[in-house]
DNA sequence: CTAGGGTTAG
């Protein structure tokens, strides 16, 4: 009984019905428990956590690996790290599944990087278990958030020697690492070599087009998977619009009004999609309506207040700016530090604002000063209304000549040989100005950049003399994608809006929560 | 009396 709630049903009726089955004096076993915390699980509680925890201990399960895995896995889920690794660290023999669930662990816990050399002790037989094929999911992702493209390359190998190669989840995330490391063939490798395809399948890819820049194809691709009878969801949606996002010009008022009639509601992805448009077009008023839309949907993140005060600064307007941090400060919103990664010879380097915890820290602060000056003389502009702090001119230039980028690329111009592409991953979205400067490096210093940020990829290319550069719209760029395609984008999207109509009475349709019913059908009654 | 098990794709 108590599984059948944790598996549906409000979950924490399976924890009272746990509670009632204590009072009439029943004895609950280790499975009645690990059913308990998964109630748990699915609510996130943390004092539930606690709870159970104490009476694993005093019911004597305190060496269940079963029970301890999966309770590592619900302090995970409540973001405390320390207290999994401390359950994990009782685990007496640990599978491969307990190391799975702390590689879980670490990546939802922002140590990514520490998870690459988990699986390589993993597989020099360190822990006395192999990785299987959730492991190398979990291995993919975390590539994918890094932008590690040589790790993913490995683990790809692993996977084609332990036979996993046909598994339909692993090559998806193998489209969704390729792409989002910004190597579009050999996401478009995998794509096509795989006999069946589903809808995560073609939103791996048609996501992997748009965040690299590659809009028409994206759109093809999404013509040619309705062509084939697969239904989109909204993760698809969302590709699909992300792909028109970043390279339309203007016509922000019509993609609201578009939000806006659809007969679906509109989930916080598709807003934060618009306002990362408004504030590539600098729209003020409809930024601010967007970002109205995302706390009514209760959705709104501390990112959407940086793209916020992000338009502000971008026309200049200083006083709102100040107004909104002020809002911030006093609502205790807490913005995430941008963070870059590069690898290199197999271990990944990662930078934060102002970083002085690497060792070649001297080496790389003097390269990046030198580069300032060398793009300086090739008319290199700081970008000062990137700089969302209310500062004179020279702090403002200051401030900006340390961003984690830059440091993760001068690093990488350091020490990779000349001609070496620069691959970079940063955790949030890059700012114009270190976009610019990555375009001037490149011609510059004579590199091909690959920048991924949590939206897109940025290249600047170093081609015929001329550094081109893609991703992102700052007036020089949209000619690349040619502009036939967009004047056609908006009877897509009407198009779309229809299908998502088809898409919602199909899932009414249909037992269990999928998440395409999730968005399009927030309105109706649950199951 | 037994059975019920932890991680996991865009």
């Amino acid at each position: 009984m108590i599984r059948a709630y944790s598996r549906s049903n409000p979950p924490i009726e399976g924890f009272l019905l746990y509670q009632d089955m204590r009072h009439r004096g029943l004895h609950a076993d280790r499975l009645s428990l690990s059913f308990v915390i998964k109630c748990f699980v699915r609510v996130s509680s943390l004092m539930g956590g606690v709870q159970v925890h104490a009476r694993i201990l005093r019911d004597g399960h305190q060496s269940d690996s079963l029970l301890l895995t999966n309770l590592m896995d619900l302090y995970s889920l409540c973001e405390k790290g320390n207290e999994a690794c401390k359950v994990f660290d009782e685990i007496p023999q640990r599978d491969t599944v307990a190391w799975n669930v702390l590689i879980s662990c670490f990546i939802r816990n922002h140590r990514t990087r520490d998870v690459l050399g988990l699986f390589d002790a993993m597989v020099n037989g360190e822990f006395g278990c192999e990785p299987d094929d959730v492991t190398c999911l979990l291995l993919l992702q975390a590539c994918a958030n890094l932008g590690a493209l040589e790790f993913g390359e490995k683990v790809h190998c692993y996977i084609q020697e332990h036979g996993y190669g046909d598994a339909m989840n692993l090559c998806n995330s193998l489209v969704a690492m390729y792409s989002r490391c910004g190597c579009l063939d050999k996401a478009y490798g995998v794509f096509k070599s795989m006999r069946n395809k589903n809808v995560v399948t073609w939103t791996a890819m048609i996501s992997g087009l748009a965040m690299n820049g590659r809009g028409r194809e994206a759109i093809e691709a999404f013509r040619e998977m309705q062509r084939v009878g697969v239904l989109p969801d909204y993760q698809t949606f969302t590709g699909v619009l992300s792909a028109c996002s970043h390279c339309r010009a203007g016509e922000l008022d019509r993609a609201y009004q578009v939000i806006m009639s659809m007969e679906v509601k509109p989930d916080s992805t598709i807003w934060r999609t618009l306002l990362g448009a408004c504030r590539i077009h600098r729209h003020v008023t409809l930024g601010e309506r967007v970002v109205g839309h995302l706390i009514e949907l209760k959705a709104q993140e501390a990112g959407d207040y940086v793209l916020l005060l992000n338009i502000y600064s971008s026309v200049g307007n200083w006083e709102k700016v100040t107004e909104l941090r002020k809002y911030m400060k006093e609502k205790g919103i807490q913005t995430t530090a941008g963070c870059s990664s590069i690898q290199l010879n197999g271990e990944i380097h990662e930078f934060v604002v102002d970083d002085v915890s690497h060792p070649r820290k001297e080496e790389i602060y003097d390269m990046l000063n030198e580069i300032n000056k060398q793009l300086k003389i090739a008319g290199y502009v700081v970008e000062i209304t990137s700089e969302l702090h209310n500062l004179g001119a020279k702090e403002k230039t200051y401030v900006l000549s340390y961003h984690s980028e830059k440091l993760a690329i001068a690093f990488g111009v350091l020490a990779t040989p000349p001609g070496t592409t620069i691959r970079v991953a940063k955790n949030l979205r890059i700012c114009v100005d270190c976009h610019n400067f990555a375009k001037f490096l490149s011609g510059v210093y004579n590199r091909d950049l690959i920048i991924r940020d949590r939206t897109r990829t940025s290249f600047s290319l170093q081609c015929n003399d001329q550094s081109i550069s893609t991703g992102h719209t700052n007036g020089l760029n949209l000619g690349l994608f040619g502009d036939i395609w967009l004047k056609s984008y908006w009877d897509e999207v009407g198009r779309f809006c229809e299908m998502g109509k088809a898409v919602t009475s199909i899932s009414q349709g249909q037992k269990g929560e999928t998440r395409s019913k999730q968005l399009l059908c927030e309105t109706s009654s649950p199951v």
